[in-house]
RNA sequence: GGCGGUGUAGCUCAGCUGGUCAGAGCGAGCGGCUCAUAACCGCUAGGUCAUGGGUUCAAGUCCCGUCACCGCCA
């Protein structure tokens, strides 16, 4: 029997719950209700990474222990998991013993396999911190990151795992026919890396009190890193004989899927060390590691309507959390980054909540309610064009859900939404009302608009778990099904009491929230400083010109139009100068020229660059080098 | 710099192995209906499928070049 475990990964405490880790706990929840619904075993994993640096220098920083502070933000981690319905069926801590005897058991195993050895590693190397630096973490000038004091070469001891024995096998396993990593987009990046080359990894750390002690090297922990991704097998009971029946069932088992749900930065991670640390332990690999995308503010919108932040608490507490699973699911196409808006998320609920779904049930409820006395319509009908609509709806519905692709599989309930309002408006039900003759035909009519919204909710289950059983108590079926089954055409009951309709998605006044939604906060008072890299900054190129002749623009009042010689070339600018600076009063002066920026056109003449100057009160003031210096040369 | 990816209607995106592929949803306009949460239904998009070549009887769909943007390179 096929089964199937599905992991988000273990989130590090340094941090609290935010919207990536509502993310990818509500994918995998999802899933595991979808997988449960369709009668696989299931289980689901979440957790909390607690170990290391970071953690240990944050709970000092507060004056408390490590572990209190993690005590807190998982506190914390477990209130918003209820919130939002998540059903994981177990919740890792690396710091519980379970966690630790399983990691102790695959570091033996490394040992066994010779994958493990000491040798002296150098680097950079900071002495309030106690951390070692790569040269990447290093603020220019050999600076530590946290400190900025200059980090000296230093030498440690290290044990260090083989990974590059396993390269050949890591390339072989991201080609093999299953497609282990997901997207392909992914599966490329890293199969790049690996094909560049492996070196060995160091393992263990010194000078890192707050981690598992590292077996067989005393005085050192164990890195972060092997230490959380051990999670997906120690929360099994790997390494614990005698308690490790679901590590038998969902990860030793043959056919089993098992499943990482990860961020696109912790893909080396998750496919790489990872894998590499499994091959040398000789235990089963993840059958597929899916990387998703981020969610992001989009810039251009958040200027267009003055400011929009992402606030998923409060749209959390105004529209529940099924409203955003569901904009979460649909709006994000599975493994792309998304942008996330109030904007969206208001046009979203409305059309596709509200409208759609909402008003659809309130509809064909009322219709029934006074046709039927207040009942669901006495008489079924077993051939009509929704059944194959619905058919097909399934289907897709159910392959998009497998696949994953969520958008898609909620974009198939759509579809289904849409020929049911259609099918309502082309028969006219309310016309029937009130003539017993046609009583038979009503009900068929309400019966069919009615059993094609059960099937949408059903599909709703595993994304909505809180509404999707009140949308069903809605249509008379106060019973949620346990099963997929309940997807397939003809399971409305008849003359069953329909509850009076009340809205389950109120529709949100657009304006009005949007307008609620400008930040009571400062960013208008005290606009914050937005810093450029310097990076960005050296992407504009500044460089010094000698005007070499300047005329008035004809018909103009400010401005002039020069040509300047850059060293190399000889270029046309315009410039809002000329009631400062007279033409003649140009020529033979140097300037500092915007040497890339997009040429422009004023008053028909093609300016190829902007002379620089200060600005009082509109009126410009020439930047020119403090003493001559060659044309052409870069200002920085 | 190397590798990979993206560029399709105002917006978000579908278009796998080349031949009803020029599409969907949202938004906008017009019309209809009134059971319903000012909802619902119908019609309306004249988009050089970034761009220049090429292969082919036939190319968003394959090949080469160019431009723009993005990701990865411990």
């Amino acid at each position: 029997m096929r089964t199937f475990y599905v992991t988000t990964p273990i989130y590090y405490v340094n941090d609290l719950p935010h919207i990536g880790h509502i993310y990818t706990t509500i994918v995998a929840d999802t899933l595991a209700r979808f997988h449960r619904l369709a009668g696989e075993p299931v289980h689901f994993l979440t957790g909390t990474d607690e170990h290391g640096q970071k953690i240990e220098r944050a709970a000092a920083e507060q004056g408390i222990a490590p572990i209190a502070l993690a005590d807190r933000v998982v506190a914390r981690f477990h209130e918003v998991w209820q919130q939002f319905g998540i059903s994981n069926d177990d919740f890792i801590r690396t710091t519980e013993p379970r966690h630790r005897l399983g990691v102790e058991a695959l570091i033996q195993r490394l040992y066994a396999s010779g994958d493990l050895y000491v040798d002296k590693h150098t680097g950079w190397y900071c002495t309030p911190c106690e951390t070692f630096y790569t040269e990447k973490e290093l603020l220019p000038g050999n600076l530590c990151p946290i400190h900025e004091l200059p980090v000296e070469r230093q030498e440690e001891e290290n044990v260090f795992f083989r990974l590059s024995r396993y390269q050949d096998r890591l390339l072989e396993w991201y080609d093999s026919q299953t497609e282990p990593v997901r997207p392909r987009v992914r599966a490329n990046e890293v199969r790049s890396f690996v094909a560049s080359g492996l070196r060995d990894l160091s393992v263990s750390r010194s000078n890192l009190a707050w981690g598992l002690p590292f077996p067989g090297h005393p005085g050192h922990t164990v890195y972060v890193w092997l230490d959380a991704l051990s999670n997906y097998i120690t929360a099994l009971g790997f390494g614990r004989p005698g308690e490790d029946q679901r590590y038998q069932d969902f990860w030793a088992s043959e056919g089993g899927v098992r499943l990482h749900l990860v961020g696109k930065d912790i893909l080396r991670h998750h496919c790489v060390y990872w894998p590499a640390f499994l091959m040398a332990a000789g235990l089963p690999l993840p059958s597929t590691v899916f990387v998703h995308g981020f969610w992001l503010r989009d810039a251009k919108k958040i200027a267009k309507s003055t400011g929009s932040a992402v606030r998923p608490d409060e749209i959390v507490s105004r529209f529940g959390p099924d409203s955003l699973r569901y904009f979460l699911l649909r709006e994000m196409v599975f493994g792309q980054d998304a942008s996330f808006s109030d904007e969206g998320f208001v046009d979203r609920y409305n059309s596709d909540l509200a409208n759609d779904l909402g008003n659809t049930i309130s509809r064909l409820v009322t219709l029934s309610r006074r046709a039927f006395g207040g009942l669901t319509p006495p008489e079924s009908c077993a051939d009509n064009p929704l059944i194959p609509v619905a058919e097909s709806v399934a289907a897709e519905y159910r392959q998009a859900m497998e696949e994953p692709a969520f958008s898609r599989a909620l974009e198939a309930l759509w579809k289904l939404l849409a020929e049911t309002n259609q099918y309502i408006v082309e028969r006219q039900p309310w016309t029937l009302l009130g003539k017993p003759e046609e009583a038979r035909r009503l009900s068929r009519i309400l019966w069919n608009g009615l059993e094609a919204v059960r099937i949408v909710a059903t599909g709703l289950l595993p994304v909505m778990p809180a509404i999707a059983p009140r949308l069903l108590a809605a249509i008379g079926q106060p019973e949620p099904p346990s099963s997929l089954a309940a997807l397939a055409w003809g399971g409305l009951a008849n003359s069953v009491p329909l509850p009076e309709p009340s809205p389950l998605f109120p529709r949100i006044d657009k304006a009005a929230y949007l307008a609620d939604a400008q930040p009571t906060a400062p960013a208008k008072s005290a606009p914050e400083k937005k810093m450029v890299s310097i990076d960005e900054f050296f992407k504009t190129e500044l460089k010094v010109a000698t005007v070499q002749a300047a005329e008035a623009v004809p018909k103009s009042s400010k401005l002039v139009k020069l040509t300047v010689d850059l060293g190399d070339e000889v270029r046309t600018v315009v410039a809002g100068i000329v009631q400062q600076y007279p033409p003649e009063s140009l020529v033979g002066r140097q300037v500092i020229l915007v040497a890339n920026l997009e040429p422009a056109k004023l008053m028909g003449i093609e300016s190829q660059g902007m002379v620089l100057a200060a600005s009082i009160d509109g009126l410009p003031v020439l930047l020119q080098p403090e003493r001559a210096v060659p044309n052409g040369t870069r200002v920085k």
